[in-house]
DNA sequence: GCAGGTATTCTAGTATGCAACAGTGCAATC
DNA sequence: GATTGCACTGTTGCATACTAGAATACCTGC
């Protein structure tokens, strides 16, 4: 959001709400269906009414609220249409990227990347999920940078935000996160052969693994979802 | 905005502002670098400044306002960054899309494809830069339909905000209509062929178009633009 | 005449109160 | 016993008032 509004701002009480209240929908701790009443929120956390609003309205424009006028506003649920517009955005984009980096990299991104891998590799043999999601956000992320399109991962992190709390629901394996890494790696070799279409292949079939852990929570919580 | 709200909701009269302002910004009417008072708005909307502040709010989360806490509000300048990104995004789902379009296209969409672009062709020769824009966006919008991806458009829509106000200072005439059209026809073609290939390299020529002319406004406009 | 500080006047952020509307439960009537 | 009407409660939408910070203009001292 930061990119849009510019210049960094004093923090508000409604910053605050809206940190709160965005982290507490992430992470599931307020489940999709909830009642949020603008009160018994402004009570919560001592305040009036007002930037509590400013916050409802900001999690609304994000998708993750939904404001009904006269009615309770309540945490959005899941919607297969939505997860599926926000994954073709993101697959567009990211095979935009790698074309890019494959056909011509900023080679001073590849210590980092390497070391990123690393990384992969040593929070996987620990087992340590929620490092490994922050090291796979990384990667991303970099392969922007090396991309030369940096910009680029702003519409990737937007994205992310209408499918993130779904993968809270995912319990990543050891297996999963293996099979993730190895992508990663071949994805990293194809850019540095110079081979765009094996680039291609490898992030299409990343990014599509994540098909079945949908399919599987949408049959699991089917309650959580609108559709 | 309506794909994340969901429901039709009562307009509201912050939704009267929001509209108001947005068309007026989008249309140049108000410059980059207007200050906004949200009590001078209210006073000529005949409202307080609760609604204004809503509808302000919602502007700023579009990039199309600039909020400083305890200063001025105002019409947030062009950004060469922004514009970038936005095109980069654009440029990825479009290829995405055309490239779905042409491996199995949805065939009922032809007869509309077929109409617009006759249509296109009429308001050239009438020489009605307004109709063709409306017409160049329907466009895009039938070849998402037709790629069975009527969900792409909105991420293309919600990116072309950022941009739309740039394209009011471009003086379309008659051989630039023109040219665009021929691209559209060849997308077409290339897509009813089954020629992947051919279509992603219309697509983006046609994308890039905009490259020039966007170098032009920024030097005859740099008081609008940010860096 | 110039520089610095202060006062004024903007601005936005927040608090509170009122109005309008949707949902709910109870009661009266059929 | 079922159904309809009504009042009540809870919700958001909007208005108004107050607070605090930032910019500016003015005034004073040099």
């Amino acid at each position: 959001m930061d990119v849009l509004t510019g210049i960094v701002d004093r923090r508000t009480s409604a910053d605050v709400v809206f940190d709160h209240l965005y982290d507490q929908i992430v992470r599931l701790e307020l489940l999709p269906g909830t009642k949020m009443s603008e009160i018994e929120v402004a009570k919560r956390f001592g305040l009036s009414r007002q930037p509590v609003r400013d916050a409802f309205s900001r999690l609304s424009n994000l998708g993750l609220l939904l404001q009904r006028p006269q009615r309770s506003t309540i945490v959005r649920h899941f919607s297969l249409e939505v997860i599926r517009s926000a994954r073709f955005v993101r697959t567009a984009v990211e095979v935009e990227v790698l074309r890019n980096a494959a056909l011509s990299r900023d080679e001073s991104v590849d210590a980092e990347i390497d070391a990123n891998l690393d990384r992969q590799l040593r929070v996987i043999d620990a087992n340590d999920v929620e490092a490994f999601h922050q090291a796979d956000y990384e990667f991303h992320a970099l392969m922007c940078r090396s991309a030369r399109s940096a910009f680029a991962f702003d519409a990737i992190a937007e994205n992310k935000a209408k499918v993130d709390r779904l993968c809270m629901l995912s319990l990543t394996s050891q297996d999963a996160m293996r099979a993730l890494y190895d992508d990663h790696r071949e994805i990293v070799s194809g850019q540095r052969r110079n081979a765009p279409d094996a680039v291609e292949t490898a992030i299409r079939r990343h990014l599509d693994r994540l098909t079945p852990v949908i399919a599987q929570i949408h049959a699991e919580h089917g309650d959580y979802f609108e559709d």
